[in-house]
DNA sequence: AGCACGCCGACT
DNA sequence: GTCGGCGTGCTC
């Protein structure tokens, strides 16, 4: 390594290049100086000047680039060394099977992982950021009185040790209020006074829970290792905050790393506890780009990295649910239970009203209406949950016949009694409420169904009699994604519920995750049927977490605990998913469920992929998927275990049209994940080089969520 | 995907 | 005569 600084040295460098074209992979430039693997450099291609990642450094020009008559092929040299530390090879390794596994080019993979400021600032500007981070120094701390003593639970404390002693990945099945937080921290906190370089990551679902996680952190955290040890890494922050971010977790600076999933890919070179709460949450699949899974990439980087990882859920994911079977019977993850609650809470009493037997069109059941009433008087507070937003769903004509559709969606737009707007909730498309029937002109127009904003309205008038216990009237409250529009409006409606403000907090699932309620008693979901027979077949797991979730929102406190209750109305009571939830035994209910899917040969039994289509019209959507499918048979020789691979029809979606982009699916399928890798990686030629007129794009989506 | 070049229509 | 429509082709 003596004299490298007169020679040429290739490099191998990924930049962001779209995935179907002939310069998707790696591409080869020259440098006088000599680079490491994963340096952050800018080069030229074409009349653009890019940023990229050294991916490896090449013994000599390839042979594919060397020309037979001799010349030299123009090979660039980089422009520029952004001169900061190199992004380590676990990094690399993540984003490279990232790509692989969820179809995308590595360039589209490792440049979205970037803080998208650091392509347009020069090596100057990029040092002169670095400067303002604190330089990383390792802090020992084992100042005992300088760490915050918590009593802890002896389930706590069993899980804790365990999580310290062995390997994992653990999942730590923890019912709602059982203290899985503390866990979680006191680890970090083990881990970081262990090591005085490690970092941890912690990641949450949704940026609405952030906050409240940072809050806990920092308190925790910041008088041991600095104001600079805990960041924050979700799409909700502007660029430079996202680079500031990336730089002090980049540089060491930063010991604890707190964000959505994005933050998964977060360049964290002394990486030794990742955290993935509520494990279970759809969130965590990105549904735009590569659609990956950031809670079974957090298992696969603890691999990478030699991190601990540990997933957390009152209602994991059945996935993570079989993966913690027992080791005996395959198992790979180690489960972890905390089954009771901090303090003695008790879990609330499970209730369901039949509303077979209520009168056609109740809306809120009397035996409910008068718990909530009791509540009221009493002075405590009770949450009512409704999974549609607006006044009514639907507006109607019963004249003619005429439906509030969306000319451009194939949906109904939802009639907003406040602004007096007929709206979509897929393209956004708004217009005020006609007088009339745009179709016949009968005055006589009604809604069907109804969202939060009616629900709202109708308790206030149900509840108008009943008295707080002081003699004034009932206070109702609303939340949800149009009464949280404005930037904080959240947290301020949270707050005035904290502070006793509220009495009746009607909302949709927004209010179900995450946020501690002290005085509520009693929680009802009004009319959660309609996920009992969905065709898709993780909305019965969606659902039960989501009322599992609600239920824990209740008699937090244990002084309260006793006398929680969680109703449920239904015309299905009798459905195993209620009667599961009765017992609070998602154990029974997961073991249900996992039978189903393993004789339906889903996951986790199975693999699956999806590919999607968007065209001008449904026939050129189906059209392309179609053509595509014929032409993988061609690949049969290809690809091991292809008579394992089941290719179905291409059919429309679910919501079929968007915004005027007519949407199609085919499901591929296949028992073996290997054979299923290897099929869609060759067929993604095959699809790239498949063209059809009216063809807007089309993606693959492995492991989707819903089919 | 960008970003060029390139070849035909309606404007200052 | 130029501005600009988007078709085609290339980028280490």
């Amino acid at each position: 390594m003596t004299n490298m600084t007169n020679m040429t040295h290739w490099l191998s460098v990924v930049v962001q290049t779209p995935a179907h074209s002939h310069v998707a992979g790696p591409l080869t430039y020259r440098s006088e100086v000599a680079l490491q693997p994963g340096a952050l450099v800018r080069v030229p291609l074409g009349r653009r000047e890019l940023m990229g990642v050294v991916w490896a450094v090449l013994p000599g020009l390839p042979a594919e680039l060397q020309r037979s008559d001799g010349k030299a092929l123009d090979i660039k040299p980089i422009t520029t060394d952004l001169g900061i530390t190199p992004v380590t090879t676990a990094w690399r390794k993540l984003i490279h099977f990232t790509a692989s596994y969820y179809q995308r080019s590595l360039g589209e993979v490792a440049l979205a992982a970037l803080p998208p400021q650091l392509r347009t600032l020069s090596a100057t500007q990029v040092e002169r950021r670095l400067k303002r981070v604190k330089p990383f120094a390792p802090t020992p701390v084992d100042d005992e009185i300088a760490i915050k003593k918590v009593a802890l639970s002896a389930e706590q404390t069993l899980a804790i040790v365990q999580i310290s002693t062995q390997k994992g990945p653990f999942l730590l099945f923890g019912a709602t209020g059982s203290g899985k937080t503390e866990v979680y921290l006191q680890t970090a906190l083990q881990t970081l006074q262990n090591d005085p370089s490690a970092q941890v990551l912690m990641m949450v679902p949704e940026i609405n829970l952030t906050p409240q996680l940072e809050e806990r952190v920092r308190e925790r955290f910041c008088h041991l290792y600095g104001d600079n040890a805990v960041v924050s890494m979700h799409s909700g922050m502007t660029n430079p905050q996202r680079l500031k971010s990336w730089l002090a977790a980049h540089s060491g600076t930063a010991r604890i790393v707190l964000g959505t999933r994005m933050a998964v890919f977060a360049s964290m070179p002394h990486l030794k506890l990742i955290v993935v709460d509520e494990e279970h949450d759809p969130s965590y699949k990105s549904q735009d780009g590569a659609r990956y899974s950031a809670r079974d990439l957090a298992v696969y980087r603890g691999k990478l990295d030699g991190a601990k990882v540990i997933l957390g859920s009152a209602t994991p994911s059945f996935e993570s649910w079989y993966h913690s079977r027992p080791v005996a019977e395959g198992g790979r993850y180690q489960r972890l239970i905390m089954a009771d609650r901090i303090g003695g809470g008790v879990l609330p009493k499970v209730l369901t009203v039949n509303m077979e037997h209520q009168p056609k069109k109740t809306v809120l059941s009397p035996l409910l209406l008068s718990a909530i009433a009791e509540r009221i008087a009493r002075g405590e507070q009770a949450m009512v949950f409704l999974n549609r937003r607006g006044y009514a769903p639907v507006l109607h004509c019963g004249d003619c016949g005429w439906k509030s559709e969306c000319p451009h969606c194939s949906a109904y737009r939802v009639f907003h009694k406040i602004d007096r707007t007929l709206r979509c909730h897929h393209c956004g498309f708004t217009e005020r409420v006609p007088r009339a029937c745009p179709a016949c002109g009968n005055t006589d127009i009604s809604t069907i169904g109804r969202g939060t904003e009616q629900l709202e309205e109708h308790l206030a008038d149900l509840l108008s009699g009943v008295k707080r216990p002081d003699g004034s009237p009932v206070r109702i409250a609303r939340i949800d994604a149009d009464s949280t529009k404005l930037k904080g409006a959240l947290q301020q409606q949270l707050a005035q519920v904290h502070a006793g403000e509220v009495d009746v907090l009607v909302g949709t699932q927004m209010i179900a995750k995450g946020h501690d309620f002290r005085n509520i008693t009693l929680v009802a979901a009004v009319n959660p049927d309609g996920a009992l027979f969905s065709s898709d077949f993780r909305a019965p797991e969606r659902l039960f977490s989501l009322l599992m979730q609600a239920a824990g929102r209740a008699g937090r406190d244990a002084a309260q605990g006793g006398r929680s209750e969680m109703w449920v109305q239904s015309h299905h009571p009798q459905h195993p998913l209620y009667l599961a939830l009765k017992k609070h035994d998602y154990p029974c209910f997961a073991e249900d469920q996992l039978k189903e899917r393993e004789a339906a040969g889903m996951a986790p039994f199975g693999y699956s992929a999806l590919v999607r289509a968007e065209a001008r019209t449904q026939e050129a959507a189906q059209a392309f998927l179609t053509a595509a499918s014929a032409q993988a048979s061609s690949l049969a020789d290809e690809v091991v275990g292809f008579e394992h691979i089941t290719l179905y029809p291409a059919v429309p979606m679910t919501m079929q049209r968007i915004a005027n982009v007519e949407r199609a699916q085919m499901l591929v399928e296949s028992p073996s994940r290997k054979a299923l890798q290897q099929f869609l990686s060759r067929w993604q030629g095959v699809l790239q080089t498949t063209k059809q007129k009216g063809l807007i794009r089309w993606a693959v989506d492995v492991d989707p969520l819903a089919i």
